[in-house]
RNA sequence: GCACCCGUAGCUCAGUUGGCAGAGCAGGUGACUCUUAAUCACAAGGUCGAAGGUUCGAGUCCUUCCGGGUGUACCA
């Protein structure tokens, strides 16, 4: 014997036995994958209304799940996107070929069918097939899930293929689908919220040939015919604003933003913001229109009291609206609102908090906020209050205190979700800020802003007084799904490459 | 970035002290006209994430790398 035998994994063996029943397949006569079916029913529909159907015809079309098969006649469960169905399929009813052709079906395949609902003697709601048809045939075997009494057997539960391979997720794991129909509901009730305030929907740029707007790193890239290198927003903050000088009173946009930087489970390299700024508003009007767009949302989604990563959130009561040094105060137990740098460090070390000397003013209390006040806001905090340093976009408080910034974020369990100031419109001022962040940016601060003069030109020409806000989706979307990784509200997160 | 955990058949998972790589499901063949994690019988299916090393002998121990998860840090 000089033949050498091919070694077949089970998964090759599997698909090109499924090859051949195509073959198979065509030479009954039939199209492994048609064109068309016409579907006259859901299967929720009839499941739902039962003694509509009884006795009645439908057709039905979906995935092929499950199949049990007992020599003239067989079960299967058939799934469309509304849920899943029980067919009866004998040799008697759909005659020899048609049984023939059944019987080489795999789990996955798409078929429709016409037939008659009935129930079965343990009372299921079956579809008693009298015409089946192929509609599409699979070769790749699909995962196999069981269920008995509701409880899930050999699920497919690797996160890793999960999140590659996001189709299958969807088909095996109900749950995630509700996920994706939640995401899109919060963000077309965003859409109905702002444009019921009277508020423009408007696009910007995403490939922007200077980016600003956020402290992060960007992705950059080139175009070749203008020859230029360009980046990929990291923002759309700067862009919003000249559409405010140009005489839009009320605009938003739900974008796409890019930011090169690390992963973890609330960051993803692209995620959702909507930014919307209104014309004559200041930060304390923005307060009110966020606490009602949160409240706007828990209703959509049905309750205004939600439990979280383990903690109750209530929509209900007003949010609490607090300055930083109250909560300095509280949690830090030292009153440090006329502390300057120079007191800071003594405190920071008395903490026994580490820090970088190299740290102004601004970066001492956005550090220490977050190492011992970020984790006690449970229930929906507006925070004001913050430093000039960490603001560059921000106006200086109007009460004449130069450190600090009419400037709120909106915490709800322990996470940032919102970020809302009265816009800096003097030019002088603005140029000024931008200065210093270059200057940061030369001392080595990768993640401070840029000059962009374009930008500066256009607050020359004046801008309204403005109130700006930015509010990170997927991170809404989180908070009223119940997850709590960004991946698990992204169909298709970043992943690296996977290994061959 | 650092720490810890994980990677075995298409899927879900066992694999003891280092001693012949296993099961269920799916797939194949056969039986079966109300099954439903259908059942029964038979046969098949493996680069144990990758590469090195220790050893008479490595899925198992060591090193490096790849991928994922969790925590932590940076992060608006």
């Amino acid at each position: 014997m000089s033949n050498i035998e091919e070694k077949h994994s089970t998964l090759e063996t599997i698909i090109s036995q499924r090859k051949e029943k195509i073959k198979q397949i065509k030479e009954l006569g039939v199209n492994p994958f048609s064109y068309n079916y016409s579907v006259t029913h859901k299967n929720n529909e009839i499941l739902e209304n039962y003694d509509k159907f009884e006795n009645k015809e439908v057709a039905i079309a979906g995935r092929l799940m499950a199949i049990r098969k007992m020599g003239k006649a067989s079960f299967a469960n058939v799934t469309d996107s509304t849920g899943k169905i029980q067919l009866y399929i004998s040799k008697k009813d759909i005659g020899e070929d048609k049984y023939k052709l059944f019987k080489i079906l795999d789990i996955g395949d798409f078929v429709g069918c016409k037939g008659i609902v009935m129930k079965t003697r343990t009372g299921e709601i079956t579809v008693k097939v009298l015409e089946l048809e192929l509609l599409s045939k699979n070769i790749r075997p699909l995962p196999i899930v069981k269920e008995k009494d509701g409880v899930l057997h050999d699920t497919f539960s690797d996160k890793e293929q999960r999140y590659r391979k996001r189709y299958l997720d969807l088909i095996l794991n109900p749950d995630v689908k509700g996920t994706f129909v939640k995401r899109t509901k919060i963000i077309a009730a965003t859409r109905k919220f702002f444009d019921e305030k009277g508020y423009l929907e408007v696009e910007t740029p995403i490939l922007q040939p200077i980016y600003g707007g956020a402290n992060a790193r960007p992705f950059e890239t080139y175009h070749n015919t203008l020859g230029m290198n360009l980046f990929l927003r990291i923002a759309d903050e700067l862009y919003l604003k000249r559409l405010i000088i140009g005489g839009f009173d009320k605009v938003y946009e739900i974008c796409k933003n890019f930011r090169n930087e690390g992963m973890d489970k609330s960051h993803n390299p692209e995620f959702s913001m909507i930014e919307f700024y209104e014309a004559y508003v200041d930060f304390n009007y923005m307060m009110d229109l966020v606490e009602e767009y949160f409240k706007n949302i828990a209703k959509t989604l049905g309750s205004l009291e939600i439990e979280y990563d383990g903690n109750k959130i209530d929509f209900n009561k007003p949010f609490q609206r607090i300055s930083m040094f109250k909560l300095f105060e509280k949690y830090l137990e030292v009153d440090i609102s006329d502390y300057g740098k120079e007191e800071l460090i003594p405190l920071c070390e008395e903490k026994n908090f580490e820090f970088d000397p190299k740290w102004n003013y601004g970066q001492f209390i956005d550090a220490l906020f977050g190492e011992f006040v970020e984790k006690h806001l449970i229930q929906p905090t507006f925070v004001t209050d913050f430093p000039k340093e960490i603001s560059p976009l921000a106006k200086t408080r109007r009460d004449g205190n130069e450190k600090l910034v009419e400037r709120f974020e909106l915490f709800i369990g322990k996470e940032e979700y919102v970020n809302s100031f009265s816009e800096l419109t003097d030019p002088i001022d603005q140029r000024k800020r931008l200065e210093s962040q270059a200057k940061l940016r030369d001392q080595g601060d990768k993640e401070a802003q840029i000059v962009d003069e374009d930008f500066l030109q256009a607050l020359e020409y004046g801008m309204p007084p403005t109130g700006g806000v930015g509010i990170g989706l997927d991170r809404v979307i989180m908070l009223f799904t119940g997850q709590t990784s960004i991946k698990d509200v992204l169909f298709f997160p970043q992943m690296k490459k996977e290994n061959e």
